[in-house]
RNA sequence: GGGCCCUUAGCUCAGCUGGUUAGAGCGCUACCUUGACAUGGUAGAGGUCAGAGAUUCGAAUUCUCUAGGGCCCACCA
């Protein structure tokens, strides 16, 4: 104890240090000595990122784990690592290099854009791990992955390969979802669907050949330019003649066949369909099924190409008006309305998907998501809370093959080579040098990349140095793999989830992990999720520089369980800072007194010798210790704060330390340095327990204590069965509450409470009686009770006084002139009525003849002893009442 | 259209397998600069647990329905 603590807690003075220190000392680094093993991968932010509320929270619940597995004896890894996130990163390395220089990626040329793009990355990647560390993340930085390292690209490409090799992956023209701002393909699952208001247009196609006119709505006249069919529904009497005939598509004049398909809906709109096979889902599918020419009338960019002649050039709203200019002066247009309906949007760009017909590579997911969805049906992989089996569910029972190219620079280029003079195509594992098959040397590789996710989905096993058996061996992938938790949110469960458990599943033949808690999405204080556009993010940097660390993670783990959102207020954040405050001057109380103490102070040897609030201080100790490893064990974050925050403030700060005080500052020094033992004894499993949610504090303050020993390397506190007090909890409850009746029968007269009074205590019973004498001092201490009279209920009671009662003990204070008979009058009322209702409710109960019959007996006594006390309490309240009146 | 979830104090939320005087934090009221802490202390006010019905000796807790709100999935013109 040479340190002097600092009077004021400012937690950025004792947050930057121990970060450093916890790496240097390789407190982060498994320890392969132990047994048990805990092993978890961090979902990889975007390397060019900035650490939002999201990944606060994440990693704080990671962390939480990590540290507590730790603490309790595991051989824990927690791996970080970096996504290269292809399109928001190329993203933003092209607006950066347009505002710049004005300059399109095209201008640079493939070699030289990626260039920009590892620049970018070198320059900016750090940020994120500063502001990981910054949050207390102790995962091992040597273990430290990105996506785009020549370990997970080697991953990728033997896992395209062999995958391409067993038939999974192809290459297909097919109807795909097209970013038109990107200008690439994207997934389904990267399509978001908004409500969006519209217009439902009823057009008019002309018969070949005969004087009828189809009606046909739509929502996108501009689409009638790819138009290759009308179609009918087979069933429909309406259109039955017309079957096999032909109709003019407006302004184009081109005719097409009218079609009979299931798919036409009866009921829908007009009954008939106009069929787009190059930018529609279902009519690709028509069209499939028909043998229709697909006519594709988009441009990359979204604009009208020269198969939509009269629109040519402009963007599909753009065309939309004028299609439909040009078909009212030709009289073709017959109605509009107004219609919402739902279109696809990209969810990184924000732009309206076109569904467009380009040739890409595919993954075949069928079996795979099937394996996947047994694994978890099996119990193989766990989700915490279990409901979110089903969102798992939803995307793997009915998947479509996923889309795997994207027609991006930065990301795993796709590695299938065409060799130049014979033409074959293969996939290749290693780059290759020659063609396999006729030896030649020149190969093209396919220009596009895969979608980022393809590489994410291997994460678990890439991270551990998957497939380089070398590096495999060096990174303990056989005691690592398969994991033991993920931790994520729930809006990426089938992004990552489902294609890590695919990939695992089929390369691996196991889960990647065994368990998944899925926490809340962080909103703001009225449950929006925090935007910019609506300005309500809460910076989790910002708030770290405001409150502290320690404050924010226990803000977050207060507020994750197994809840679907945090709404964050920053009070709560205060509110946190200020518990970390109260641990701060607690410690800066007891600090004094811990010169010289045991540091090995042995409970289980002392148990004899704790005195009635030693011992019940010990005993909630230890039923704290017992919920917070099984809370933290099921990752209710929620409950763990809970209990530690009201173990230490309710029962440390609020009552044992008060009660500590007359016993340090007496003079029984065998006493004093007894309690001083324990003091420190309980104090420093304080620490440990709060530790893997407050790890700066803790940490900071242990080191005033030993200075030898990091905090974090200690063993987490377990129930110690020894531990039987259950007794004297009892009697510290009675005492509390006396306290308790008296502070507010003070309150209700206002004695200041400087004041010293004198209390008549009347009891028959002799325990309580007993301990009233013995804890006089206390009372005295706790509610300046100068002199306590105890006396038994056959005596006379004071008049002129205030009165409460427990079940066994009335207490009276005379207040003489200050007393207002009837405020007293009603405040006793008050308490009697309420008394009355509840033993009402208890004694009607046992009034119940099936009560008595069927509750349980422990039920039905519990029942008893509860009217018995509420009587014993009404009847002193009464009598004094009485009294009075 | 399918699925999931929510509705408990003024606000944000706990309340696990049915039995509690229904809890916490913030806010509010009164009193208090008491030698760890005003980022504090003591006491208090505030809830017919969204509504209706059912099961049960007993329901905030289980079931059904209704109302309101949120989220996810889905190609329906």
């Amino acid at each position: 104890m040479d340190r002097e603590i600092e009077k004021n807690y400012t937690p950025e003075n004792i947050e930057t240090k121990w970060y450093d220190r916890w790496e240097k000392d390789k407190c982060f680094s498994p320890d392969l000595s132990k047994r048990e093993v805990f092993s978890i991968v961090m979902p990889p932010p975007n390397v060019t990122g900035k650490l939002h509320m999201g990944h606060a929270l994440d990693n704080t619940c990671q962390d939480i784990v990590v540290r507590h597995k730790r603490m309790s004896g595991y051989n824990t890894l927690w791996i970080p690592g970096a996504d290269h996130a292809g399109i928001a990163t190329q993203s933003v390395v092209e607006k950066r290099l347009y505002k710049e220089e004005k300059k399109t990626k095209h201008d640079l040329g493939r070699e030289e854009f990626l260039k920009r793009v590892w620049a970018w990355k070198e320059e900016y990647a750090n940020t994120i791990f500063s502001q990981l560390k910054k949050i207390g993340a102790s995962c091992d930085w040597d273990y430290y992955t990105f996506t785009m390292d020549e370990g997970p690209n080697r991953a990728v490409r033997k896992v395209f390969t062999q995958l391409y090799n067993e038939g999974l992956i192809y290459q297909e023209e097919k109807i795909i979802n097209w970013d038109t701002v990107l200008q690439s393909a994207i997934s389904d699952a990267e399509v978001e669907h908004k409500e969006v208001k519209g217009k439902f247009y009823t057009l008019h196609y002309k018969v070949v050949d005969s004087d009828e006119v189809l009606n046909i709505a739509t929502t996108r006249p501009e689409t009638l330019f790819g138009d290759t069919a009308v179609a009918v529904n087979p069933k429909d009497e309406r259109f039955k003649h017309l079957i096999g005939k032909e109709a003019i598509v407006p302004l184009c004049e081109r005719t097409v066949p009218i079609i009979a398909d299931e798919h036409v809906d009866l009921e829908m709109g007009t009954g008939c369909l106009k069929v787009t096979p190059g930018h529609d889902f279902n009519d690709f599918e028509i069209g499939k099924r028909h043998d229709l020419p697909i006519i594709n009338i988009l441009n990359n960019d979204g604009t009208l190409n020269d198969n939509a002649k009269p629109v040519q050039g402009l963007n599909a709203l753009e065309a939309r008006k004028k299609t439909i200019a040009l078909l009212e002066e030709s009289e073709q247009l017959v109605d509009v309305k107004d219609h919402k309906h739902q279109v696809a949007h990209g969810e990184r760009s924000d732009s309206i998907i076109e569904p467009k017909v380009s040739k890409q590579w595919f993954l075949n997911v069928q079996k795979m998501a099937e394996i996947a969805v047994k694994s978890v049906k099996d119990g193989k992989m766990n989700f915490v809370p279990k409901q979110w089996e089903n969102t798992f569910f939803s995307w793997l029972n009915e998947p479509r093959d996923w889309c795997l190219s994207r027609q991006l620079w930065w990301g795993h280029r796709i590695p299938i080579y065409t060799c130049d003079s014979c033409h074959h195509v293969f996939a290749s594992e290693f780059e290759p040098q020659n063609c396999p098959k006729c030896l030649e040397s020149k190969l093209l590789q396919d220009p596009d990349v895969l979608d980022t996710w393809f590489s994410s989905g291997l994460w678990p096993m890439s991270t551990l140095g998957w497939p380089d058996e070398k590096v495999m061996e060096k990174k303990y992938f056989d005691i690592f793999f398969p994991n033991t938790l993920l931790v994520t949110g729930f809006d990426i469960i089938f992004f990552w989830v489902a294609r890590m458990s695919m990939m695992s599943l089929h390369f691996m033949k196991c889960p990647p992990f065994s368990e998944v808690y899925i926490h809340g999405i962080v909103r703001d204080k009225q449950g929006r999720k925090m935007s910019k556009s609506l300005g309500n993010g809460i910076d989790p940097i910002e708030v770290i520089d405001q409150y502290g660390c320690d404050a924010m993670r226990f803000t977050l783990a207060s507020g994750s369980g197994y809840n679907r959102g945090l709404n964050l207020d920053p009070a709560q954040i205060e509110s946190s800072r200020n518990f970390m405050n109260k641990i701060w001057n607690v410690f800066r109380f007891i600090s004094p007194f811990l010169k010289g103490t045991n540091p090995k102070f042995n409970l289980n040897a002392n148990l004899k010798k704790l005195d009635l609030e030693e011992k019940w201080i010990v005993q909630e100790l230890n039923e704290t210790a017992k919920k917070m490893n099984i809370f933290l064990g099921e990752y209710r974050f929620d409950e763990a704060s809970s209990t530690i925050y009201s173990f230490i403030y309710d029962k440390f700060c609020s009552w044992f330390i008060e009660l500590s005080k007359p016993v340090l500052y007496g003079n029984d020094s065998d006493k004093i340095g007894f309690r001083s033992d324990l003091l420190r004894f309980l104090f420093q499993e304080i620490l440990k327990l709060l530790h893997p949610i407050s790890p700066f504090i803790t940490e900071e303050i242990w080191s005033f204590i030993n200075k030898n020993e990091l905090l974090i390397t200690q063993n987490y506190p377990r129930y110690n069965s020894q531990i039987t007090f259950e007794k004297e909890c009892e009697a510290m409850n009675e005492f509390i509450d006396i306290v308790t009746k008296i502070r507010n029968l003070r309150a209700s007269v206002n004695l200041k409470p400087k004041d010293n009074i004198e209390v008549h205590f009347f009891t028959d019973n002799k325990k309580a009686a007993k301990f009233l004498f013995e804890y006089r001092s206390y009372l005295k201490l706790l509610a300046k009770v100068e002199k306590g009279n105890i006396n038994e209920k056959s005596k006379a009671r004071p008049t002129q006084s205030i009165m409460s009662a427990t079940a066994d003990v009335e207490i009276f204070i005379p207040v003489a002139d200050l007393i207002d008979i009837d405020t007293e009058i009603a405040r006793l009322k008050k308490q009697i009525n309420k008394m009355i209702v509840e033993r009402d409710k208890s004694q009607k109960k046992l009034e119940n003849p099936s009560f008595i019959e069927k509750a349980p007996d422990d039920v039905v006594s519990e029942v008893k002893q509860k009217v018995k006390n509420f009587n014993n309490q009404i009847s002193s309240l009464e009598m004094n009442l009485e009294n009075l009146q």
